[in-house]
RNA sequence: GCACCCGUAGCUCAGCUGGAUAGAGCGUUGCCCUCCGAAGGCAAAGGUCACAGGUUCGAAUCCUGUCGGGUGCGCCA
């Protein structure tokens, strides 16, 4: 139940009446009229735009269609009141059985209050999620952790909303980086076999290889050391990408991240068909890829600039600012070739609408990537890129000082282990992405007011202990949801506990709001708000006892709060879901 | 030089895709509680939404320019 949309389609039907009698023109569009809850709760409940949108089409003055308009709301059994306002905002007091109505409807859906629910979804096609897609040539640091989170939140929202969603892996497992990490590899395995070795400039130093090593003395023995590069390395190559996603895979499932499909960039351009040539072949014929020359950047000079003929997209012709290469001087394609196979795959699978979390160091590669998936798809796919920003690790305030010796960094797995998974995805989550996130390693352990996952969780908490509560006062009462739809809502009459269904009941639009534009962070915000909201309602029952939650005396209006009560965890809970947080029933 | 992101209270940040008197936490100040229903509660002060123009009934939000911060800039991924 969304009593946004309720009112939406109730506007929309007031003012169908008004053209029946010819009191407004035919055929408005009502459906660019936002019901919202008004900034001003002394407004009212509910607020509408509908005559200052519609005022123009309807060649009226706005405060006079609106006059119209809550006419016609005020004969609405559910409408206590409606006033026009301001330029011609129209006010509406809601009766109390609409706030009933809503704690009833949680009490009935649960945790699926709030779901969207989209037209059977088959016509809808399905929305593609790529994320994390970290190379395989090491553990993940916090900055993926961050892209980590965000996608899988995203996906977790999105479906919640009602899409079909698949949750994408892209592995980096073609170029030249692969090849450093088998070379470091390699070395690795002979120092497993006795050697002492020294890893070289531009290979990778970590540690992290050493397993590796020691596990390819373990199956090819001293064999490889004889041979040549050329033929040790693929086998070495393929041995590290295995045991580097293996480790990713890992990472990821200590913050409970799991994704649909891993899907192999190597898999592009082997085997039978080649769907990067494929791909460039089908753009040449239709006039995209061109043989010419680029102008060497403005910026730093660079210093072995080659100025050649080389094979390019026409990027420039779907908003880039340059045509983009496709081949490298050797030949072999570029990543951008790659990727744009790879995103032609994706909208042959079956998704219009994709949607790629990347770090924001890739902010240059977004205007290339939507023209070609324009260019791919002949425009009818839609990528939106989402950009996570760079994470500042602190301890108590100070920057968490990282060492400068080479491979080694802050990997995500140490945080986690250190403050938990929950802390994690809540705090990464708790700010919009495009804004740089600073992580306080000693603030998100604190149990207080000041720290957002606390705080949200022991809203939970606190929700579980007032039933525990409860139970031992009233043990005779049913105090299941079914139980509770019996209670009489109408005693729910503070204002203090109107604020807090006011809040419930903006949760399917918040869900939708936030699906819609991509952005989960509004569900943090939003379980935070709902939190203080409760935290309040305790509170004040602390010093009017006639608000306490349970009180022996009134059993009435116990079960009537425990009904709100019930429905505020409900609502936490599903909010948790989706950002992936657990909803703990104490705080010890 | 160019592109993208950001600029909102002393600090850290929200602001629901253009709505009404711009919000929250921290910090500051002043009261209250020191209780047991679980880690305090209430209130106040604090703003030229970087700046200047523009679009319209209406702009923190959209457009242009300027300033300041960040990221990146063939054949790396």
């Amino acid at each position: 139940m969304n009593i946004f949309s309720v009112f939406e389609a109730r506007v929309g039907q007031a003012l169908g009446r008004l053209a029946e009698r010819g009191a407004v023109p035919a055929g408005l569009d009502a459906g660019r009229a936002v019901v919202e809850p008004p900034r001003d709760p002394s407004h009212g409940d509910l607020a509408t735009n509908a005559a200052l949108v519609l005022a123009k089409d309807a060649r009226m003055n706005p405060r006079a269609l609106a006059d119209l308009i809550a006419g016609e709301l005020r004969a609405d059994p559910d409408v206590a009141s409606a006033e026009v306002a301001g330029p011609g905002f129209i006010n509406l007091r809601l009766s109390p059985s609409v706030y009933e109505d809503v704690v009833r409807a949680v009490l009935a859906e649960g945790k699926a209050f709030g779901r969207g629910e989209r037209d059977g979804g088959a016509a809808q096609g399905a929305v593609n999620v790529e994320y994390v897609s970290a190379n395989p040539t090491g553990p993940m640091h916090v900055g993926h952790g961050r892209g980590a989170v965000f996608g899988d939140a995203l996906a977790n929202l999105l479906a919640f909303a009602g899409y079909r969603v698949a949750r994408e892996y892209y592995i980096n497992d073609a170029g030249a980086q692969v090849d450093v990490l088998a070379r470091s590899a390699y070395l690795r395995y002979r120092e497993a076999l006795g050697e002492t070795v020294e890893i070289p400039e531009g290979l990778y130093p970590g540690d992290y290889l050493k397993p590796v090593g020691h596990a390819l003395a373990q199956e090819f023995g001293h064999s490889l050391v004889e041979k040549p590069e050329g033929e040790w390395l693929p086998l070495v190559r393929d041995a590290a990408i295995e045991a580097m996603m293996a480790m990713i895979r890992d990472d990821l499932a200590a913050l409970d991240i799991r994704h649909d499909v891993f899907f192999s960039e190597r898999s592009l351009s082997q085997g039978q068909t080649d769907l990067i040539r494929a791909t460039i072949e089908d753009l040449r014929a239709r006039g995209l890829v061109y043989e010419g020359r680029l102008d060497p950047p403005k910026g730093q000079p660079v210093e072995d600039w080659e100025d050649r003929e080389q094979t390019l997209f026409r990027a420039t012709q779907f908003g880039d600012d340059v045509d983009r290469p496709l081949l490298k001087s050797d030949g072999s394609y570029t990543y951008f070739a790659a990727d744009i196979a790879y995103h032609r795959s994706k909208f042959e699978r079956g998704f219009a609408t994709m949607i790629d979390v990347w770090g924001a160091d890739h902010g240059g590669y977004v205007k290339r990537m939507k023209a070609a998936v324009v260019a791919v798809t002949g425009g009818e796919g839609d990528l939106d890129v989402k950009l996570c920003q760079l994470v500042r690790l602190l301890r108590a305030g100070e920057p968490v000082k990282m060492s400068k010796r080479a491979g080694d960094f802050v990997t995500l797995r140490e945080v986690v282990d250190e403050v938990g998974r929950d802390a994690v995805r809540f705090m990464m989550l708790f700010r919009k992405n495009d804004a740089t996130l600073d992580f306080d390693l000693e603030k998100v352990l604190e149990q207080s007011k000041d720290n957002p996952v606390f705080y949200v969780q022991y809203g939970h908490a606190r929700c579980a202990s007032v039933f525990r509560q409860a139970g031992e006062a009233l043990p005779s009462a049913d105090l299941s949801a079914a139980g509770l739809t019996k209670a009489d809502l109408s005693l729910l009459r503070d204002e203090a506990e109107r604020d807090v269904i006011r809040l419930i009941a903006q949760y399917p639009r918040v869900v939708e709001g936030a699906a819609q534009a991509h952005e989960p962070h509004r569900i943090a915000f939003y379980l935070y708000d709902l939190a203080a909201a409760f935290h309040s309602l305790w509170n004040k029952g602390k010093d009017l006892p006639h608000l306490r939650f349970v009180n022996q005396t009134d059993r009435k209006s116990t079960e009537a709060r425990l009904a709100l009560v019930h429905a505020i965890r409900c609502v936490l809970v599903s909010g948790l879901a989706t950002l992936g947080v657990t909803a703990p029933d104490e705080m010890r």
